[in-house]
Formats: structure tokens, C-alpha cells, sequence
RNA sequence: UCCGCAGUAGCUCAAUGGCAGAGCAUUCGGCUGUUAACCGAAGGGUUGUAGGUUCGAGUCCUACCUGCGGAGCCA
């Protein structure tokens, strides 16, 4: 008898087979019992009937929901089934008999659902989330994959901040040293950049935020594309065809999840190239404009930074991702390169996504100029010395370059169409929350 | 950090200041096609913690704790 999985089962009708999982439901009447397998890969009804074997259904009736099993039986065509096909059970090996799971069919609670993550993601919205977050991340790289970027990953324990210096997480580093856990890979992907021309991070960042909003997370990935010898402007062609292949990806392969999350495609089908791609002068008469309507709570004026509905409101205005740059230097990082014609504008690109998703990607034009990072550092009140390494970049072979990161949790929201972040990550860290 | 809301059975929630209740889950029984199945029965309670008002507090008041939603900040 063959071992096999039940996404495989449609392959095999009329044979026999063997089924490992996990028991997701169970029903009966006097004389058969449902039970709902799942295996991972799906979930299947398999039938017991009583006159078969009488053992097998008596057995079959005593098991508890997430007991662990190995169902024997026919595979059956039957236009009842979700998924066209039924197994009829010959036999049944129970690991595992459960009786006190506690995650029940009926609905529970945020926080019930939090301390029991690590059982929660075997449920189906989490199982549709979590593979569509695999898909993101699957397309993402081969986006980056082949346009040619060499995956460089920079490390989690770093000396210094990149961005805030006030939302770093400490670590004692054996005693005679701290260490910070990374915000950002940018500043040793522009070392790689130098090194491979194109290059790309994936991996986790950390920010001591103390924000309580849908969009947070203190840990969450990002994927970070560094070029040389590219402007502001290539970066928002980079992003724009990043976002294109993310979506086609997740149409494409993960129908079935979007069902089960109950996600409207039409708004994901109709994102076209190209987005809007509007100067923070622009963006702040648009805001202005909202305001005098009623629709803005609060009067937005240039220098600021955008708050969470400022972002809902310019992305409503246009119903696909909008690229918003030429911020105000003051509010941007020391590395940001400057307007020359300007120099109260930074070159930097935020991509805000439609339906109040927020900022996924934020990123720009890294300044090029030895003297005026040094300045900058200075003016930012970091310590030159721990930048020595990143000023070395401007002092051998200096070149215009750009970079960005998206920020996977956000952009796994969005396909998703849910409300909150927490669940677009296995095991997510919040305010608050460092467990399970 | 600030503002708002909530905390009652394992879970989700009811209960005019006056007997602590239901559905789901669990256990037992019934049902040959169920799709969060259904029907019957049983067990299950320090009403978040500490104090106060009252003849009487789950309910009103104060403080604290925990959670949720929002703001600021950010991807």
C-alpha cells in the first residue's frame, strides 16, 4: 500500500492508500463516522462504515479532534467533497488518541489564539496565510534571482543604528561589548553592492518600537535590494516590477488560499504598471486638498512625515500602489542623498499599498559624497568611528547607488486582505508578546 | 507613552443592584451522507486582583494587573 499525501489523492482514485495526519474534525451517525484528516498538504473526509469492519468504526468513533493517525482505505470519486474526492477507511492506526484540544471549531478570542500559536497555524485561515506568505517570499527572490542580484545576507548583531537610534534592541556581547540587533541590512548591502553590483539581503530585523497597531510587529523580515550606479528612479522601476511579480505569483499559485481567506482578487488583479509615482510636494497638496473635503482629520503640512491615514488616504485616491518621493531631508537618515537643486529634499522612495495597507517599501539614493556623510553623521549625533567602515565605501571607488527593503509581514497582509500583521508570521513578536 | 473599550465555566458570550446562565468543547446515549452536522443527558464557577459603598455587588466607586482597538513612530 503507498504512502502518500492528500493533495496527491486525485492521482490516485480507485487505488489504495495509505494517509498520515492529524484528525481536523470528526462527525457521525449510528452507522458511519466522518473524520476530516488533514496532512498538510489538505484535508480529506475519510468514511467509516460500521458494517465494513466493526473494530475500525468503533475506534474511528473515540477519536478527538488533532489525534494523531494513519488511515488505510480506497480512494473514491464523490461530488460531495470540496476537494472531488473521499476516502473510504479498511483501516486505522492511532498514534495518538487526543481528547483536550483546545483550539475548538467555534471562534475564540485574539488572545486565547496568540498564547496558542503554536497549535493555531495548524487551522485553515493560518495554513492559507502562512503558504501565501511562503509564495511571497518564493517570488520575491527569484525576482531578484533573475535579474542577476546576488543574495549577500548581512548580519542580525550589529555596533551600531541605522535608522532611530531609540528603537534599537541591546545585547550584551560577552561581557566588555554591547551589540544591537539589526533595524536594517542597508549599510552592508551597500558594501556588497560594491562588491557584486547588484546584491540583495533577506532576513530578520528588529525595532524596540513601542507601537500597538495592526502594522507592527518588533520583529519582522525584510528583502533589501542595494545597486550600484542606480538612482531613485531605478529603484522605483525595481519595486514597482517587484510588487507586479509578487502579486501575478500569488494569483497565480495560491487561488485556493485566497478563497479560504475569502480575499476579493478583483482588487489584486488590478494591479497594472505603472504606479503613481508622486513628489512629496504633490502628495502634501493631495493631503491638503482631503483635508478641505472633510476627509482628513488633520491638516497635513510640508516637513512632516506621513501618519497611518494620511497613507490610506493617498492610496485610496488611486486603487494601486502609489510611490511618494523627494521626502524632506530633515525627516530621512543620514545616508540619504539630496536633491542638488533642493537640498531640503532627500531622494528617497516610500511605497505606500492600496486599501490602508501602509508603507511597504521605503528606500532611495544613498549620499555618495565622503564630506557630506561625515557631516551628516555629525549632525545626527552618531559616532564617526563605528562608521569608519561604511565612510571606506565613499573613500574607495565611491559611485551614485540605491537601495530599498519591503517589509514581508505588510506585503503577506495586503495579498491576504487581513487586519492585523500578527498573523502573517509563524511566530510573530510584539509589544508585549514574546511567546509562545 | 497617551486616549477609548473590555475582563463571568476549557472557549465565545448572557445575566434591571436581588437564585450564576446558554452555545461550543469534554464524558455518556441516539441517528446510514454529515460539511463549524444534528437530538437527548451529565460533569464543569474564588465573576482579573485589592479595597470601598450597600440590608444585598458579576453589576456602582477607587487603585492596580491583563488584553483589545486607536494615536504617535515606522516596514
Amino acid at each position: 500500500m503507498t504512502q502518500i499525501y492528500i493533495d496527491q489523492l486525485n492521482g490516485h482514485i480507485g487505488k489504495e492508500v495509505k494517509l498520515k495526519g492529524w484528525l481536523y474534525n470528526s462527525r457521525s451517525s449510528g452507522k458511519l463516522v466522518f473524520l476530516q484528516l488533514r496532512d498538510g498538504t489538505g484535508i480529506v473526509q475519510c468514511v467509516v462504515f460500521k458494517g465494513n469492519d466493526e473494530a475500525v468504526f468503533e475506534t474511528a468513533k473515540g477519536l478527538g479532534q488533532e489525534s494523531a493517525i494513519i488511515v488505510h482505505g480506497t480512494v473514491k470519486e464523490d461530488a460531495r467533497s470540496p476537494i472531488g474526492v473521499e476516502l473510504d477507511v479498511t483501516g486505522l492506526e492511532v498514534l495518538q488518541n487526543v481528547h483536550d484540544y483546545p483550539i475548538t471549531p467555534k471562534e475564540h478570542g485574539t488572545e486565547f489564539l496568540m498564547d496558542h500559536r503554536h497549535l493555531w497555524i495548524r487551522s485553515k485561515r493560518q495554513h492559507a496565510i502562512l503558504r501565501i506568505r511562503h509564495t511571497v517570499i518564493k517570488a520575491a527572490r527569484d525576482y531578484f534571482d533573475d535579474l542577476g542580484f546576488t543574495l549577500a545576507d548581512t548580519p542580525i548583531f550589529t555596533p551600531a543604528a541605522c535608522e532611530g537610534t531609540t528603537t534599537l534592541f541591546e545585547v550584551d556581547y560577552f561581557g566588555d561589548d554591547t551589540a544591537y540587533l539589526t533595524q536594517s541590512g542597508q549599510l552592508y548591502n551597500e558594501a556588497t553592492a560594491a562588491a557584486f553590483g547588484k546584491s540583495y539581503a533577506f532576513g530578520p530585523t528588529f525595532r524596540a518600537e513601542k507601537s500597538k497597531t495592526r502594522r507592527h510587529l518588533t520583529e519582522f523580515w525584510m528583502i533589501e535590494p542595494e545597486v550600484a550606479y542606480a538612482t531613485y528612479e531605478d529603484m522605483m522601476d525595481l519595486g514597482e516590477g517587484l510588487i507586479l511579480a509578487i502579486v501575478g505569483r500569488v494569483l497565480k499559485d495560491r487561488q485556493q488560499e485566497l478563497a479560504a481567506l475569502e480575499r476579493d482578487t478583483t482588487v489584486l488583479e488590478a494591479i497594472k504598471g505603472p504606479f503613481p509615482r508622486l513628489h512629496y510636494d504633490d502628495a502634501v497638496k493631495l493631503l491638503q486638498e482631503g483635508h478641505a473635503k472633510g476627509e482628513l482629520e488633520n491638516n497635513f503640512e510640508w516637513g512632516g512625515d506621513f501618519g497611518a491615514p494620511d497613507e490610506t488616504y493617498l492610496s485610496k485616491q488611486f486603487g494601486l500602489p502609489v510611490f511618494v518621493h523627494h521626502f524632506p531631508t530633515a525627516i530621512k537618515g543620514f545616508y540619504f542623498e539630496v536633491d542638488k537643486d533642493r537640498p531640503e529634499c532627500a531622494l528617497g522612495i516610500d511605497l505606500l499599498a492600496p486599501e490602508g495597507y501602509g508603507e511597504i517599501i521605503g528606500g532611495g539614493e544613498r549620499a555618495a559624497d565622503l564630506d557630506y556623510l561625515i557631516e551628516q553623521l555629525k549632525a545626527h549625533n552618531l559616532p564617526q568611528e563605528t562608521f569608519e567602515w561604511y565612510l571606506d565605501l565613499r573613500r574607495y571607488g565611491s559611485v551614485p547607488h540605491a537601495g530599498f527593503g519591503m517589509g514581508i509581514e505588510r506585503t503577506v497582509a495586503w495579498m491576504c486582505g487581513i487586519e492585523h500583521v500578527r498573523e502573517t508570521i509563524p511566530f510573530p513578536r510584539m509589544l508585549y508578546r514574546l511567546r509562545p
